[in-house]
This record gives C-alpha cells, sequence and structure tokens, in this order.
RNA sequence: GCAGUUGUAGCUCAGUUGGUUAGAGCGCCUGUCUGUGGAACAGGAGGUCGGUGGUUCGAGCCCACCCAACUGUACCA
C-alpha cells in the first residue's frame, strides 16, 4: 500500500475522569457558598486554619500503600526519602495532624475551635455529586468532651444550610451516636477483636436502612442480597435471634419517620420548625417521641455503652431544643453511621430532603452533602493521652452540584466590564486613557486588544463579554471633544422591535454622546440604571 | 471492583442487507459591512466514525479485546 501523508498526530485535550474545569459562573457559585458558611462559623466563634493539600500517608492514618494497588482511595505518591506521601481526603484528619504537633503549647487555646475549606482528593469512582477533587468546609473542636460542644455543631451545620438559601424542611441534621450501635452490636454478640470485620458488616447494612427498608437490611445481616441487576452481596451472617434484636433499634426508623429527640413544650407556628398534628379544638401537637430512648434503656439496660449514648443523645437533645431548634431542624436517626473507622460517639449527618433530577428529568441521588461526628482517638494517636474533639464538613461540591440540579444557584452571568473601542488605531494611548479613567473610578474597564478593523467585531465582543455598554471615539466625536457611549443592554431590548439590519445600524439605539470630562459620570449613570456590580 | 446500556463534527443526532469522496440542524470562522451588537444572505473550517487487532475484494456497520461515559451495585476517611 502507498504511503498516505499523515496528519500530524494532535493530543487529544482531555480532563481526567471525575475532576472539573470551573467557569466563571460555578467559581461564582462557590465563592457565594464560601462566604456564607464562613460568617456562619466565624459567628459561631470559630477561626480559620489552613494545613497544606498533602500529608505523610501514616499521618492520614492510612496503612502504607502496598506495590499492587498503591493508591487505594488515595492519591499516593514517594517522596525523596522514600516516605509516602498522600494527598488529603478530608480536613480532618490533617488537622488532627495540626494539634497534634500543638497540643499543650501557648500556639493552641484549648478548647481549640477552627475551620478551614480547601480541596480534598479521593481515587474512587465518580459519580453524580462525587468527584475525585472536590471541596469541603469544615469546623471542628477539639480539647472538649462536653455534649455541648457536639450539639452546637448541630445548630451550627442547621444555621448554615439555611443562610445557603436551603428552607427548613427541606434539610434535616440526623443526629446519632456510635456508641448506641456499637453497645448494640456488643450485646448481641459481637464484641472483641475478632467480630471487628462483622462488625462492619453490619453497620454497613443499616448505613442503608434508607435505601433497603428495614427487609432489605434484614437481608444483608443475615445470608446475604441479590440486587435487581443480579449482583450478589454477602450478608453478615447473623441468626434470627440477632436481627430481631438489631431491628428493636431500628426496626421503626424509616427515611422520614418522626423523631424521637425532646418534643418541645412550646410551639412556635411562625418559626415552622416542627412536624406536627393537628389535634383536638385546633390544636397541634409536635411528632416527637422521647419515651423511644426511654424504651431503648429498657431493652439493652444490660449494655453501659448503649445507656452511655442515650444520655449523650439526651444531652445534645436538651441543649438543641432549649435553643430553639426544633424536629424539623435537628432529629435522631439510629441509622445513621458516617464513616466506619474513627468516630466515637456522637455522628451527623446533613440529608437534602429535595428530589433531585438531571437534565433529562431522571432522578438522581446525592447522599449526605455534610457530615461529622466525634473523633476522641484522632488526635490521641500522636499524643499519647485522651483528646476529645468533635468536627463537622459541608460537601461544598456535591451541595453545589445539587443546587444547580435544583435550579437554586444564581447562574446569571457575570457583567463584563465597559469596553473602550479603538476606532483609529493611532489614538490608542487616548483610549487607554479613558480606560485608566474609568479604572481609577472603581469602574471595571477594558481596551479592545483584538484586530481593531471595524466596529462591527468590537460590539460583537463587548456584546459577548456581557459588556453593560461600550465607549466610542472616531474623529468626529474627537473634534467635538465628546465620546458616545452605546448602551447594550438597552439596546438589546431595543433590538426585538428592529427587523432590518439597515435600519438597526442607523437608530444607533440607546447610545449618546457626553463631553469627554462627563465620561466616568455618563457610564456610571448607565451602570446605575441597570443595577450593574461586579463580584 | 461487578453487571447492563451507550460511544459518528464543538453540541444534538441521521447513516439502508457490509458497497464510491461519512451527512443534517445548531454553533464557530469569513464576507456582504474600513462609523455600530441582533436578524438575513453567501461562503468556509472542523471527523484517527472511542482505540487496537481480525473477518472480507470492500467495515461507521460483523467478531475479539481494550478505553471512556451513563445507570445500578459494591466500597467510601
Amino acid at each position: 500500500m502507498a504511503e498516505k501523508p499523515k496528519k500530524p498526530q494532535k493530543l487529544k485535550a482531555r480532563l481526567p475522569r471525575g475532576l472539573e474545569d470551573r467557569d466563571p459562573a460555578a467559581i461564582r457559585a462557590t465563592r457565594e457558598m464560601v462566604e456564607k458558611i464562613r460568617a456562619v462559623y466565624e459567628l459561631y466563634g470559630f477561626e480559620p486554619v489552613e494545613t497544606p493539600a498533602m500529608e505523610y500517608t501514616e499521618a492520614l492514618g492510612k496503612f502504607l500503600p502496598d506495590q499492587d494497588r498503591p493508591n487505594e482511595g488515595v492519591f499516593s505518591f514517594q517522596d525523596d526519602d522514600e516516605q509516602w506521601i498522600s494527598l488529603r481526603y478530608d480536613l480532618t484528619a490533617p488537622l488532627a495532624r495540626y494539634v497534634g504537633e500543638r497540643y499543650g503549647t501557648d500556639a493552641l487555646v484549648l478548647p481549640y475551635r477552627s475551620y478551614r475549606v480547601g480541596y480534598v482528593f479521593r481515587n474512587e469512582k465518580p459519580g453524580p455529586g462525587r468527584f475525585r477533587q472536590f471541596m469541603q468546609f469544615d469546623a471542628d473542636t477539639v480539647g472538649s468532651a462536653t455534649p455541648a460542644a457536639d450539639a452546637e455543631i448541630c445548630m451550627m451545620a442547621a444555621d448554615a444550610m439555611e443562610k445557603l438559601g436551603i428552607e427548613r424542611g427541606q434539610y434535616v441534621v440526623k443526629v446519632n451516636n456510635r456508641k448506641v450501635l456499637d453497645g448494640v452490636m456488643e450485646s448481641v454478640g459481637l464484641g472483641g477483636d475478632e467480630n471487628a470485620g462483622r462488625r462492619l458488616t453490619v453497620l454497613r447494612a443499616i448505613d442503608k436502612l434508607d435505601r433497603l427498608g428495614v427487609e432489605g437490611v434484614r437481608q444483608l445481616l443475615g445470608k446475604g442480597r441479590k440486587d435487581e441487576s443480579g449482583d450478589f452481596t454477602k450478608g453478615a451472617d447473623l441468626n434470627d435471634e440477632q436481627i430481631e434484636t438489631l431491628e428493636k433499634l431500628y426496626g421503626h426508623q424509616t427515611s422520614r419517620s418522626q423523631d424521637f429527640f425532646l418534643a418541645r413544650t412550646q410551639i412556635d407556628p411562625a418559626s415552622d420548625d416542627d412536624t406536627t398534628l393537628a389535634g383536638d379544638g385546633g390544636s397541634r401537637y409536635v411528632v416527637a417521641d422521647p419515651r423511644f430512648l426511654d424504651t431503648y434503656e429498657q431493652v439493652f439496660q444490660h449494655s453501659p455503652l448503649v445507656l452511655e449514648g442515650i444520655n449523650e443523645l439526651r444531652s445534645i437533645s436538651k441543649i438543641v431544643r432549649s435553643a430553639g431548634y426544633g424536629t424539623r431542624r435537628i432529629k435522631i436517626d439510629v441509622s445513621v453511621v458516617r464513616g466506619l473507622e474513627y468516630y466515637t460517639g456522637p455522628v451527623y449527618e446533613v440529608e437534602l430532603l429535595l428530589d433531585t433530577k438531571d437534565e433529562k428529568g431522571r432522578p438522581v441521588r446525592f447522599g449526605s452533602v455534610g457530615g461529622g461526628g466525634r473523633y476522641d482517638g484522632l488526635v490521641s494517636r500522636f499524643r499519647g493521652e485522651p483528646v476529645p474533639a468533635t468536627g463537622f464538613s459541608i460537601g461544598v461540591s456535591r451541595l453545589q452540584a445539587a443546587l444547580t440540579l435544583l435550579g437554586k444557584l444564581d447562574t446569571r452571568p457575570e457583567f463584563g466590564p465597559v469596553v473602550v473601542t479603538v476606532f483609529d488605531r493611532d489614538r490608542v494611548a487616548d483610549y487607554q486613557k479613558m480606560v485608566a479613567s474609568l479604572r481609577t473610578a472603581g469602574i471595571r474597564a477594558e481596551l479592545y486588544l483584538g484586530n481593531p478593523k471595524n466596529m462591527g467585531n468590537q460590539l460583537k465582543y463587548a456584546d459577548r463579554r456581557n459588556a453593560p455598554c461600550v465607549i466610542i471615539q472616531g474623529s468626529d466625536e474627537k473634534a467635538r471633544g465628546e465620546v458616545q457611549i452605546k448602551d447594550l443592554i438597552e439596546g438589546a431590548k431595543a433590538a426585538a422591535a428592529i427587523a432590518s439590519n439597515q435600519e438597526w445600524r442607523e437608530s444607533r439605539p440607546a447610545q449618546f454622546s457626553c463631553s469627554e470630562a462627563d465620561l466616568v459620570a455618563k457610564v456610571r449613570e448607565v451602570l446605575g440604571r441597570h443595577d450593574v456590580s461586579w463580584g
């Protein structure tokens, strides 16, 4: 075969999977979200601290990546001295390292309360709202063991959601306690190191209660479960008696079931903060039954761990209710598991209750948009003494993805700069001077830097940049000491009424001239007329 | 990781039982238009048909493997 002239091999421009490029609208939305969350965290007394994007792998609490799967779950590489370094997969483990280095020194006031926002990295399968690089906004209290610290974080989570524009009833902060789960598992004979694997299986099963229901979880606790695709998931292999005991814990719990935190005695209908039912004579009462906690105490009375966990939940409950947080904002959900590894006490999870659909109208499952809990063991790894800590992170990227699908984010393009056009190439310096005077006045402005061969292209450019107006000064205007200001926003409205290009051009809609000296003032008028502001 | 579905232009998609040089709409660029955005008209650029190998005189179409995306599932600090 004859040699065909081959095109030079083009490099395919492509982004690794699970990563995303972010356009101006997305960046602005993130900036606004971050600013709102920051204000809430600061209001609660937390201060900012940042740590780098990577840490020694051992500090993150992962086993060294082995030869076969060097990057299982985390992105890792070896430093010059052969030590493994990993990109952070959350903001909590690096904070534990930070505190571990400073604990007991002047550099750290205890209890230590700090927040941070940044990208974290996970090497796992991406999905809707699941990225391999994503942003978290984290806050932690280190050195305080009181449930008041946990309660505060739940309230702060609720406040942050509402500040982000997610209305009451569209989200819920769910609270549980790992001591309850651990104690119940212990009481069905799953205590001890030899049952660690089965405990994990049980926790995973209970974590799926939302999706699979009591029956699905029962299968996972027993022999196993086969899903619609025919895939089989091996179960925990518990006997019926064990399963029934576990079901006493979560059996009545469904995703939108009533809460059994303490009810409030006073209902304020205006706050719209409680799930209520109509009673006799137009009265309403809160759907919340704290007697469940009493029931648990009786059923699991032989487990000190369960009793301890329930008491902590009672404390949290008392605090949030007396602070005015009702059952629609914060509720107990005994199926909340969160991380399998390091949580030791209360755990919290923020769930969106809105139904999200993608562009094609298919339902999308986002999972939780925030979560956290008490991790009394994480800092002590560096200390050799117990250091209580509790914290919480909002998944900014996932939440933003959800809010985008829900159409709750402002996606209007930002206004571009005022564009000063180049009419006469010899007078670029004059035009640049106009730009400078606008900039000095705090008005976003730029000189047209493309090929100024005609006015049409320059206006087209300004139009695409979403510029509010352009400045034109040809020789005629120059001779009169004037400039033309063309209001593109007003002009676009006028465009609808004009059919022919000829007429369009000659009418020069929404355009006026003013003296050179009035340039800044007149541009300000145009901007004010359309409420143009930047960033 | 496992299972299913899908990969043709920047986007949305046609493409006959395997048959010349792979098409459309939208978008993009240029011109009509060296004193004015949109519209209109005319022209143009843009394709390893996801990749590699195979069957065949001949493959966008058939076969094998690989890659990617989507959905479910598993894992998830």
